[in-house]
DNA sequence: GGAATTGTTGGGATCGTTCCCAGTCGTACC
DNA sequence: GGTACGACTGGGAACGATCCCAACAATTCC
């Protein structure tokens, strides 16, 4: 029996603790059969003892795989980043990838060089697979990283047929659950603030207004559009006003829209809700601070990062793997604006 | 002449290509001396020709070196996230890590657990330093990875004796800033709602504000303390106005808190700025959405962190570089709480 | 003119894994 | 009792870089 050395930091030394060959320490560590029990009892006890981790990137060398995969933000300005929704995704890609011995690696492609760059960078094999994080469904990036056959999945239905998996929050009901609400607390005349119609989300969030109301029997009220960002939503309020068509509730696209659509309201004098009350979309921070704090559809981010990031892993294990989407079902938060 | 294959994949193709061996190449990649102008440029160009990149993996197995580093979030509930901060502080890293190759790689410790792994991870080499990032200047993180002797700088300075470099921000300056604003406008009775008194800022911001108020040869007015976070602002908010003392200007430690002071101000039926004017500080998303948005004091995040990563760079190239630390000054953002 | 020096070059060992292939041992079968 | 087969094991060749060392050529010096 050798003395076992403090820690070992290569298979060899393992092998010598365990009392067998370093192919046999090798088959253990990869989980491949043909090791007898009592050989692989032995090799299990040698690395526990010596606290040994191989060598990422020996291994790396020969299995042509890096054990790491991006995370892809791609996003002008990083505005994603001021959003929970990011810090969710990160929060339970983390959580799948981390017992996994698996480098989550940040990569931002904010402006066309740097997308440039990322793009040859990936195509060198620096990592394994992508987590595409963006809210812009045209974005041209899963695209060419579809092309170029590297693993890669989206956290949002892409626009378009494209052959990549995905997860994503069902809009239809999200915008469901919000007029359920809204008639629930009574209101019968109810308006909306629409995303950009060029996008899944933006449409999908349209449809669930106008079926979720004929559910209900009730007539639609005025719609106008933005584009979800910041801004846009006070246009859109101004225009919903301008059409003097009464209403006393109100479903919003975004929470960044319904923000705008809040002070608009406050500026002409209108209680919320008293005069109208208003559901956002998305739970985001905003919404907690929002004046009176917004009552909102969330959606099951970590969860739905969890899915996401398992979906990659087997995409990697195995290329062919069948093209995969989940969606998820969104959860109404009532706060105050209700 | 060799025919240059389409791409070249290892360093023996690009040296058949350029006609010269292996070493050369290997010379000319690691820009070591001793190579002749010809060869040089002959190399240059065939890796310029066959768009060659060199294996990450065998390079690090020789070198023992990872090239990448870990930027490590010590946040409960990554909080850090939604903070334009991490935003720019990301951005900065990767500008300087992009060119030269290298990963960022991120890593959350959110509770002990992950804690735990996130250490013995970072203890088995798998990244080369670390960027740590955290608000929480009482964080045992760092301390111990210094003593593990692992490369690694901070965001802000460390509280206590503790031989790491750090950058910050120059936090009584910027207080004074924000007193210097309000006196531009005209106060002349200024309050402040303090930070923590157990963390730098906190400490800081403080004194900068009795710094300048002593400056312009004002009395001071009512002091409250608060702990950065949301919530504790509005405790703070109505003490002050608790005291009874008359105030016009009003200095806060933090956006969060601010945000706050706005809402119990507005409770209490005074005008932000007619009655009181707020200045906050770190410029937050919150900053800009809160109503009336808010003036702030805002640090140069971007170039705080490019200098944060150069020096973790320059302390990986030579880990018995010399502590340094970078104080940077912070600028004052006019907006409609003023 | 020979030795020493300098500048440049190439060959080969090495890093720590995986994986292929050959070998050993015990058991079952004819 | 010999052969075949199965389960298991170990040795050694990759993988693609770095880097040490020896070889070589051209120059300089005595």
């Amino acid at each position: 029996m050798v003395r076992p050395p403090a820690t070992a930091r290569t298979i060899k030394e393992v092998a010598a603790v365990a009392g067998v060959s370093k192919s046999t320490v090798s088959r253990v560590l990869n989980d491949t059969p043909g090791v007898s029990p009592t050989a692989r009892e032995r090799v299990r006890s040698a690395i526990e003892r010596t606290g040994y981790q191989p060598n990422r990137a020996a291994r790396s060398l020969v299995t042509r795989a890096t054990g790491s995969i991006g995370l892809v933000v791609s996003e002008p300005h990083a505005r994603m980043f001021s959003d929970p929704f990011f810090a969710s995704m990160v929060r339970g890609a983390t959580e799948v990838v981390r017992p996994l011995g698996i480098h989550l690696v940040l990569m931002l492609a904010e402006d066309q060089r740097a997308r440039d760059q990322l793009l040859a960078y990936l195509r060198h094999g620096h990592v394994d697979g992508v987590l595409f994080v963006s809210t812009h469904a045209a974005d041209p990036l899963p695209r060419i990283l579809v092309a170029e056959r590297l693993p890669a999945v989206l956290s949002a239905r892409p626009v378009g047929r494209l052959s990549i998996s995905y997860v994503d929050v069902d809009s239809v009901a999200g915008a469901g659950l919000a007029v359920d609400h809204l008639v629930e607390r009574g209101r019968r005349r109810i308006a909306t603030i629409a995303g950009p119609q060029d996008m899944a989300a933006g449409q999908d969030r349209l449809r669930g207004w106008e079926e979720a109301l004929a559910a209900h029997g009730l007539v639609p009220g005025p719609i106008a559009y933005g584009d979800f960002d910041r801004g846009s939503g006070a246009r859109a309020m101004e225009e919903l006003l301008a059409t003097g068509e009464a209403f006393d509730g109100l479903f919003v696209a975004s929470d960044l829209m319904a923000l705008d659509a809040l002070a608009v309201l406050r500026e002409h004098g209108l209680r919320v809700p008293g005069d109208v009350a208003v559901v956002g979309f998305d739970d985001s921070v905003a919404a907690t601070q929002a004046r009176p704090p917004l009552t909102t559809v969330r959606q099951p981010v970590e969860e739905m990062a969890k899915a996401l990031t398992l979906t990659l892993l087997d995409r990697i294990g195995d290329p062919d793997a069948p093209i995969t989407s989940r969606v998820f079902p969104p959860k109404l938060i009532a706060r105050a604006s209700t």
